[in-house]
DNA sequence: CATGAATGAGGCTTCATTCAT
DNA sequence: GATGAATGAAGCCTCATTCAT
């Protein structure tokens, strides 16, 4: 008396996986049921246990594969020759249009860090701290180069990481601007930000 | 870790929302139960009911107050003579000042928008934008008389706002940088980022 | 719209460790779920939570508070002056009688053990071996004044509770033999089997 | 704990019964998950049923084959000559080892009575009744020939059974005490307590 | 014969909320 | 104003079982 509609076959992991990644982006984890989850889905709820472990381990996933998705993407992206003006626009670039495209994967990425398991969280954390420091690195060479003149890299790559992510709170695909002008705008705003005094 | 001598008299109601910010700032309004709530209060799950008339309320209670107070704080900060360089100065160091001391009810504001029912969350979005008008004018007024140049300003606003947001975050009362220093080092960047191009 | 029929008041706790015992003995604790339980109460499934912490913990308090009322009662039926016959026959008919009256609480407490945790376990195992130890006691002393004789008192106590606690397994209050013929019958058999050769 | 390589061929079926055996015993079959069962023979749990009906089959299947077993070799340990002593030394002989080899099929044909099927039920029941009324038949003829005194020979044999039953809960293989050592004190025990008075 | 994915029911537990005392 | 006990819905997860491949 068993199966009679619903997803089939290893589409099914994806499937869930796609779900999940809506739902928690407009709901929260903890908002998000497995009820509306495997309904969104279109099988019944024990039928996800199937494809995940857990709820938290769903959540691990899709934040894992985000940030290692993240992190090989920008080594392609600074993969270039080039001074640190250049490399710090390549940055604004990648970080811009990645957080346009992925804006879902970051958000949750950002905001339901605290839903993770306490080892799960460390190892979050871990690879954000890669991917800042990448943005460290260029920050501090350039100040090296006298190009850029800062007091403090890391607080100075904190702001403008902020500044770059808060981008997917407010952009609109087919909206006013397009991604390519915010990129240009921001560009230019955090390079001058950087400027050394007299230039 | 909860009171062990329950709480009495009219001071219960504001014990419960220091009790709802701490938790809610700490778990999330959804994984938040009232039952921790009452816990953390050292009351009775059913005598919260004698203070707030729902959880949805509680929160939205919380955040209006805090936006009410953002807002009316920003009014007495920028109730100042100067040119918009001044403004925007006075404006860094406000908004620095409240997210670092307001941590918890700025980030729940934030945060927890989306847990909102639709009519409160109508109310705090309008606030929110009359906050972020503030600084939109005095961009607009800097690029009228060519003391700031920016493509955009209602996205350089943005830029802005998630730069100083982005503080509460990372900054720790007895940290590395000082508040003043933070101060400091993020109006130079913002300000650089505006300076006309020749400047 | 909350409370509107079923049990009420402090009367509640006890309906449930009555339903309980109940269906602990009749179904088994895995078998017993918490909707049967609460059905039986007149409660719904969640209000038991009002008056056990766990289904676990409910398993534990029933086998505990047996225990500790068997161990008391043990007391009063062996505080008497006598030879050790005299006092294998209080035993025998303590542990009849209470093994006929108490006979649910009895079996649970045999055959839930296995479902107890395992801290749980080592409590209730302790307790057991206390009341072991009476009836080996009076084994030994009966030894030693040659009354009995046995190769070995621990395993001849064994036996016997076996024997003696089976009587539960088929005794009707209201069958074929009263508990009185019962304890003459077991009585009889018991300190037979014991009895030096030669008598 | 289970074994990496699945099993295969026609030996599966014997793997699943020697695990559900161990298992039963050692969880109950409540507690026992098909799931468990399936890791324990190093199958999927759809598997299972390629050699099972169900869950409740193996269950009958296991207590049915144990008691048919029982009986069988029952038959075979009193197909002997000898007085109802003689006979009575042969039966306590015959169970004490059978309990003793064959625990755990001996444990959970006593306590998983409950959990069968009605129909089930009432198989194993009968059968019980049918090995009972051996060692009754034994005692009955030994109190025409006056060997025996007891004033209930069912009673009687009820405690016989239940006390030998007992060597199954806490004799160790390599324990103290030798089964032969632990048949001789039962024997002796057992006979002692049916002796007429006068003996 | 084994697998993996599906089902629908049900497991224990927690939830926000109500209300008589 | 606080309490404790109730409600009904919902939470995550596991269950035995089925069946196409």
């Amino acid at each position: 008396m068993a199966r009679t509609v619903g997803s089939h076959g290893p589409k099914t992991t994806e499937a869930i996986r796609k779900a999940g990644l809506k739902l928690i982006y407009r709901h929260g984890y903890e908002a998000m049921s497995l009820r509306q989850l495997a309904a969104e889905v279109g099988i019944q709820v024990g039928s996800l246990y199937n494809h995940i472990s857990t709820k938290q381990d769903l959540l691990f996933d899709l934040i894992r594969a985000h940030m290692e998705a993240l992190l090989l993407e920008l080594d392609r992206a600074l993969a270039i020759v080039g001074d640190p003006v250049t490399l710090l626009r390549a940055f604004v670039s990648f970080h811009v249009t990645y957080h346009i495209v992925r804006k879902r994967e970051v958000f949750i990425a950002y905001s339901e860090l605290r839903s993770l398991d306490p080892n799960h969280y460390e190892d979050i954390v871990a690879m954000r701290r890669r991917y800042e420091s990448r943005l460290i690195a260029i920050l501090e060479d350039g100040c090296r180069h006298h190009m850029f003149e800062v007091q403090d890299c890391r607080v100075a790559a904190y702001g403008i990481l902020a500044m770059l992510t808060g981008v997917c709170t407010w952009f609109r695909p087919n909206g006013r601007l397009s991604r390519e002008t915010v990129i240009e705008i921001y560009s230019q705003q955090v390079i001058s930000g950087l400027r050394p005094a007299g230039d």
